[in-house]
DNA sequence: AGGAATGTGTACTTTTTTGTCAAGTTTAGC
DNA sequence: GCTAAACTTGACAAAAAAGTACACATTCCT
């Protein structure tokens, strides 16, 4: 459970291209900024287009820009992209049935209560994330730990407003 | 970011101990009931023994136990334990410094920004698991979803007493 | 046209993580 | 004491992730 090093240097790839408000970033520019090889930043930018987060531009004026601006950019669904969810959905039970469950019987079955729990992780973490947006790690680079505070805890009111009422001072 | 193999695993051979309200339970009794190989368990047990977590017991009558009750294992510690953190702290500006902090330095400059965040994320997403405890995991197994969110809306309250106020209908 | 600067895609090497193997140590029971 | 059942440890093999190499395609500029 940690911050795989695709999800860390995509990242920065993509808020380089943050930063330069308009006009396309090529890739020697992010390697150069980043201190990372152009053909790593390059496959890097291989996924982020596949994944519909950069556009790309060739030819010799060419480069990468976002398809959609950093304030709609969400940090959980951007690093879904570039990563892995917490567990595989698919092939779960069979794989970790363990002997009391010798048929591939799952369900409500006890030795599957990790799924439940690995499910509500995964959906409450990338709706969190998803309240810190590429524009908030630029324009709030110094105050961070306070902005990230905030809007974690507005994301328990949003994600259950018939559950839980919250109250911001 | 995604849980990992020792983690997952780690964490069933735990919740196997826990469910053996008293006595040892066996490398073979928890390989079997895992459906893993008894040289996996042994040394997944073997990283439980080295962080305290559990306790062995040498000789033929032997086997492994909680060092505590499952009701104060929280969830946060004992992935940890088991895993690795979010971000590595050491090192981590020397490997991430990019071209413009060519000499390590790194103090409140923007290439840092994502250490901020993942400090933030990091501490909070601990502090939230271990909201939740072993025993938790155990009794509630057919209501975990709604359990963990009361949990994970309670820790925002219990983080930060000064900035919000949580009121659970 | 032609060359230089750019992105694209596949195959490969290196490193890290997983999982296994095998030899050794401890202890209960006979 | 001796044996069987248990834990301990370090070295090893297999799989996955990280990062590199290289040949190729596209476009601008002259």
């Amino acid at each position: 459970m940690k911050i795989t090093a695709q999800e860390e240097y995509g990242l920065r790839c993509v808020l380089r291209l943050a930063k330069a408000e308009s006009g396309a970033v090529t890739l020697p520019e992010v390697a150069a900024a980043e201190g990372l090889s152009v053909p790593y930043v390059a496959k890097l930018m291989s996924v982020l287009r596949n994944a519909g987060m950069v556009d790309s531009v060739r030819g010799r004026a060419g480069g990468y820009h976002l398809t959609r601006p950093a304030e709609e950019i969400g940090l959980g669904s951007l690093l879904l992209t570039l990563g892995e969810p917490l567990f595989e959905e698919t092939e779960y039970c069979q794989k970790h049935a363990g002997s009391e469950a010798p048929n591939g019987v799952c369900k409500n079955h006890s030795t599957c209560t990790l799924k439940s729990l690995w499910q509500t992780l995964e959906h409450w973490l990338r709706h969190t994330l998803d309240q810190i947006t590429l524009a908030d790690l630029i324009q709030h680079e110094g105050r961070l730990p306070e902005l990230l505070r905030e809007r974690l805890a507005a994301a328990v009111l949003d994600d259950e407003p018939q559950l839980v009422t919250l109250t911001v001072k």
